[in-house]
DNA sequence: AAAGTCGGTTCATTATTTAAACCGACGGTA
DNA sequence: TACCGTCGGTTTAAATAATGAACCGACTTT
């Protein structure tokens, strides 16, 4: 891990419950030398990508963020133009609905919007990066993927997540083709012992996954029928989506996942 | 330069007309050795900051900047709070105004918004980080910050952007000091021969100024009249951002440049 | 086919990062 | 008062990690 990934890892630290954190906090969360988290630190203050608060001492996240977040929305307007969907489908279902970007082997939560109807939600940490394999939108875009990714998946562990997270690559193999032949994914308690997801990819212009869009909601909540209707109204939304994105869904059934499983059964 | 600040430097060559850039134009922009940028290149991406197209090989701006800075703002919502401000003193003076955020010793424009009501228009780039002298915005926190601010930058320095920018100290000097018994800054041709602007501080709950507000408009449309007309409006909004943000202007004949101005006289 | 691009890689040299120990300031507590 | 732990921040020699000249293969232009 270089020094480059070593400081931007600390920026990963924040999130709604920490938006500030002192050199201390810090030292203790990422596990690291305090001279050297200093000089991180520091130097990621130089360049705007955190400010100090001149009575605590501790750091937040700086406006060199915004001004890059400006100019990548700007450019290649992901996220302004999801939100509306995101919302729309929120609404729609009356649950949490978020997209989230393909970002390595992990998904980076953009946006996300709770319509707040119910006595309890669904606590999505918008800061938080999900995994691809114990989470709906994962499974999404490991379906909808070169299977490249899916093998780099399969090769690493498995982290369990809760007790019920996908932790048998055969499982998680056939998961994946289930949701590749259906269209969109479920995933039940795997990241969040008392959530359950289901997503559908979004494409772009270069008709690969780049990310997916899920609904979430408490399992107390999670009946068959209920599911079966967010489902519909997900796909159509992730289908809207990529619209907008200039790209397009492969035609069901045909998915990259199966020409992926063929060409590897191909090969000898 | 650490290798951090040199890696974060290669997102800053990102800018509206320039949202991806390939290897080799990024060795060209940054002047270091191909090898040392690639492999910043990579561990920038690796971390979600950069992704790079699948057929161009360029790089853009990665999802990252969209998680973080929602994260900021989720939790110091700036940006969305001072927004609806900036648009509506650009809707009521009929020209581009924006928000730029005390960033070191430069500023960080976080919004801003054009009606476009005229054939000719200010050429805004929301990526590029404005200089304190040699801007209005950067005059209106000069003013309105602990004098260590205006030292540095009396240190360093003062480079001219063009025929006008202000590069004596002394003239400086007087130009923050004129700011600082007005309440806000005007900057004719400094930064950009065509173009002059006003702008007025904006303060949080330090009661230092963070950033400021600023009406720029093309130098064949400012005349005295509307720069009186511009400069009422201008004040109003960023007192009303000040207000929103939890601070408020010190009064104005009392700003904190001329206590320092004191504290430096008194000290032999 | 020669000479440019382009993105990406290699490896010895070197400079930067690293971490243990240290510092002074602060706040609570005997 | 003295003591204790913790805070942000600094210093040092030792070690790791960054560096850049040269190289590679693919692709275009001439």
């Amino acid at each position: 891990m270089g020094t480059i990934s070593k400081a931007l890892d600390l920026l990963n630290f924040f999130s709604r419950r920490t938006p500030e954190i002192g050199l201390g906090e810090f030292v203790r969360l990422s596990g690291r030398d305090k001279a050297t988290v200093y000089r991180h630190l520091v130097e990621l203050e130089a360049n705007g990508f955190l400010e100090q608060d001149a009575r605590s001492r501790a750091y937040r996240l700086g406006p060199a963020v915004l001004r890059l977040a400006g100019v990548r929305e700007a450019t290649h307007p992901v996220r302004s133009l999801l939100r509306p969907i995101v919302e729309q489908l929120a609404r729609d279902t009356g649950e949490l609905a978020h997209v989230s970007l393909l970002q390595g082997r992990m998904l980076s939560p953009i946006c996300h919007y709770d319509p707040h109807l119910h006595g309890t939600r669904v606590n999505f940490n918008e800061a938080e990066m999900l995994p691809l394999h114990a989470t709906s939108s994962g499974v999404a875009v490991l379906a909808f993927s070169p299977r490249g990714l899916l093998d780099k998946v399969l090769a690493g562990k498995l982290k369990a997540y809760s007790p019920h997270t996908i932790t048998d690559p055969q499982t998680l193999t056939d998961t994946v083709r289930k949701a590749a032949a259906q269209g969109f994914s479920q995933m039940g308690r795997g990241f969040d012992e008392e959530v359950t997801s289901q997503a559908a990819p979004v494409f772009d212009t270069t008709g690969e996954a780049i990310g997916a869009i899920s609904v979430a909601l408490p399992m107390v909540r999670a009946e068959a029928g209920k599911l079966r209707t967010i489902a519909a109204e997900l796909v159509a939304a992730a289908n809207a989506a990529s619209h907008l994105l200039g790209g397009s869904r492969p035609a069901v059934g045909q998915p990259a996942l199966d020409r992926a499983l063929l060409d590897r059964a191909a090969k000898p």
